[in-house]
DNA sequence: GGCGCGTGTCATGTG
DNA sequence: AGCACATGACACGCG
């Protein structure tokens, strides 16, 4: 009964080697090594049937704890903190069940009879007790114990005030002062007792179990996870850095504890340590905070008539109601955890199974088309399969969708900013597509609000039948890279007809744009060409005419020198040749004959003789 | 209401 | 054969 039993058969080196192989296998597919570790499921689901068990007990001892640790208390009117009647002689002193051997205090507690082991808060509720004002514990335990143990410090309040913020809550300043070496002896010795290392360290009994996969499992979660996220933003619950305070070998530990040991009612004496603030400390993203938890938390203040602030975030849907281990699996397969905002500090649903994205995303499921009525009727069916879109829900046609879907992503967290940006990233153009044609002046660009228009009807087709994709994506990928996104989702039949369809419209749009443009180049190269052969033409009708005139010249001139060369002819009789009985006509090696005309051709070129000039 | 223009889409041809 | 691209033809919306 003292120990959580510990499984008959350990797991031999070989089953080790063996599990390791395993994990390393599936450690990309988001499998922790404890999935493949049995005596780990045992001994967790044997603790947590344990803690159910022992919930009720604790809870009414703790009031009852907490009852007698306020009648050791008296509110300091200076500070207004709560501190121990004693410390009025000393402030090393121990409250006055104590005494100065820590030892001896544990000693003088009253343990559970029967029940030889303590439960992790009774041991927080024992330091409480015996320690009042050591309540940074965190620091004392430093890396070897999380932050929970400082939720002990707000035993200190009493659980029936109002919650105060939790800085001022912070005990610090008490025990930057008061913590001496003494203190810090009884602590380690405290620290050693069997049945503190018990409770706290669940793990550290097996140290074959601890040493076989804590070192392989650690890395991975540290950088896949914990250390992304905002934890600058988690309240102040007493350590410095909660990654620092809350090592991730102790949130493997705890994370698919707690998620069943939170109870519905205070267990720390102070509300904002309830399951909320302890899911504060370690995981400062509401949306690792175990739903269990959160509606014990709600639960819990409504009890105490203190509400808190809760996110306004849509109810979370059957897949965020995973236990807090599951979310944190899928939170290391979801890379997207790792570009949210860090600022925001509030839920960012980092994986699209957490809850469906309609609802995690937008909110509203409405797709960020508020005015939309076609999205309006879209089946969400937040655990439907196609709830896997994590990247779906920007299918306008800016060039920086995926930023946009990011940013939405980012942002889903925020309720109260996601309502008034989500309209900035989708409204003001389906406010065209949408009421352009039947309300409104047309403007200028109405040409081109009207291909917007017909753009967006495949937009809609796609939205209607959740294609996770842009049309541009659709449209503009390169064929590899469509194919390889084809595959890369399971898409039906009707959706991925719809993609090929959208592909080819938008394939063949561009082509018909630019089958158009060079169609207009043609036309504007005819036009060009015309004009050029035109002035062409000109040119050449204007030589031409040159031509001619010249050509009419030189024919007046060798008429002018021809009938010059035939006056100057004479026969043998001294007289000239006529003009009309003879002509001179010369041979192409350049010698000029007078030849008689027709009749007395023949008679002439037999005794021709070359015509002389001289 | 007809007309011209721009655009999307389909059917078909081409490489 | 399958694919991407080109192109003619048609429909539609708009000025």
């Amino acid at each position: 009964m003292m120990d959580i039993e510990v499984p008959d058969i350990l797991p031999s080196q070989q089953d080790m080697e063996l599990i390791d192989i395993l994990w390393r296998q599936d450690v990309d597919l988001g499998a922790r090594r404890e999935v493949f570790d049995q005596n780990h499921r045992q001994k967790v689901h044997a603790l947590q049937r344990r803690s159910e068990q022992e919930e009720e007990k604790k809870q009414q001892r703790l009031r009852d704890e907490q009852k007698a640790l306020l009648d050791q208390l008296q509110l300091d009117e200076e500070t207004g903190e709560y501190i121990p009647k004693p410390l009025a002689s000393g402030a090393l002193t121990p409250p006055p069940p104590a005494t100065a051997n820590p030892l001896a205090v544990i000693q003088n507690v009253n343990f559970p009879e029967g029940d030889d082991s303590l439960s992790f808060d009774e041991c927080m509720q024992l330091l409480a007790e015996t320690f009042p004002l050591a309540e940074d514990t965190s620091a004392c335990l430093d890396s070897a114990v999380p932050p929970v143990p400082s939720s002990d410090t707000h035993s200190l309040t009493p659980s029936k005030q109002p919650a105060p913020p939790l800085a001022s809550l912070s005990p610090v300043p008490i025990i930057a002062d008061r913590r001496g070496p003494e203190m810090d002896q009884a602590w380690m010795e405290l620290w050693s007792l069997p049945e503190l290392q018990h409770c706290l360290n669940l793990q550290m009994e097996d140290p074959l179990e601890t040493t076989a996969y804590l070192p392989t499992s650690i890395p991975d979660v540290q950088e896949g996870n914990y250390t992304y996220y905002p934890l600058s933003n988690a309240p102040n619950v007493g350590g410095p850095n909660p990654v620092e305070a809350c090592p991730p070998t102790f949130i493997n530990a705890f994370e698919e504890v707690f998620h069943d040991m939170v109870a519905p009612e205070p267990m720390m004496g102070d509300a904002n340590l309830g399951p909320k603030g302890f899911c504060d400390a370690f995981y400062p993203d509401p949306v690792l905070c175990p739903p269990e938890a959160v509606e014990a938390n709600v639960m819990e203040h409504k009890e105490s008539g203190i509400l808190p602030e809760l996110p306004k975030k849509p109810p979370l849907n059957a897949h965020s109601h995973s236990p807090l281990g599951e979310a944190l699996e899928r939170c290391k397969q979801e890379p997207m955890a790792e570009v949210h905002d860090s600022d925001s500090g509030v839920s960012l649903n980092p994986s699209p199974h957490a809850s469906s994205p309609e609802k995690s995303v937008y909110g509203d499921g409405s797709f960020g088309f508020s005015d939309s009525d076609d999205v309006d009727d879209l089946d969400f069916n937040p655990g439907s399969a196609e709830s896997d879109y994590s990247e779906m829900f920007s299918l306008n046609f800016q060039p920086d969708d995926f930023q946009q879907s990011a940013l939405a992503l980012s942002q889903a967290g925020q309720p109260e900013a996601q309502q008034d940006k989500k309209p900035k990233l989708h409204n003001a153009k389906p406010a065209e597509e949408e009421g352009g044609q039947s309300e409104g002046p047309f403007t200028k660009d109405k040409q081109k609000r009207r291909s917007e228009v017909r753009l967006s009807r495949d937009e809609q087709r796609a939205r209607a039948l959740r294609i996770p994709f842009t049309v541009d994506m659709i449209t503009n990928l390169p064929v590899d890279d469509f194919n390889e996104l084809m595959s890369k989702h399971q898409l039906n039949e009707p959706q991925l007809a719809l993609v090929r369809d959208i592909r080819r419209r938008g394939k063949n749009k561009v082509a018909a744009q630019n089958c158009r443009k060079r169609k207009m180049e043609n036309i504007v190269g005819l036009e060009y060409e015309l004009d050029s052969l035109t002035e062409e033409k000109e040119l050449l009708q204007t030589e031409r005419s040159q031509n001619g005139s010249s050509l009419r010249k030189m024919k007046h001139q060798l008429s002018t020198l021809y009938l010059q060369v035939f006056s100057m002819l004479r026969d043998e009789e001294g007289k000239p040749y006529s003009p009309s009985d003879y002509s001179l006509q010369q041979t192409t090696d350049g010698s000029v004959f007078l030849v008689p005309r027709t009749k007395k051709t023949h008679a002439k070129s037999k005794d021709h003789k070359p015509a002389s000039a001289d």
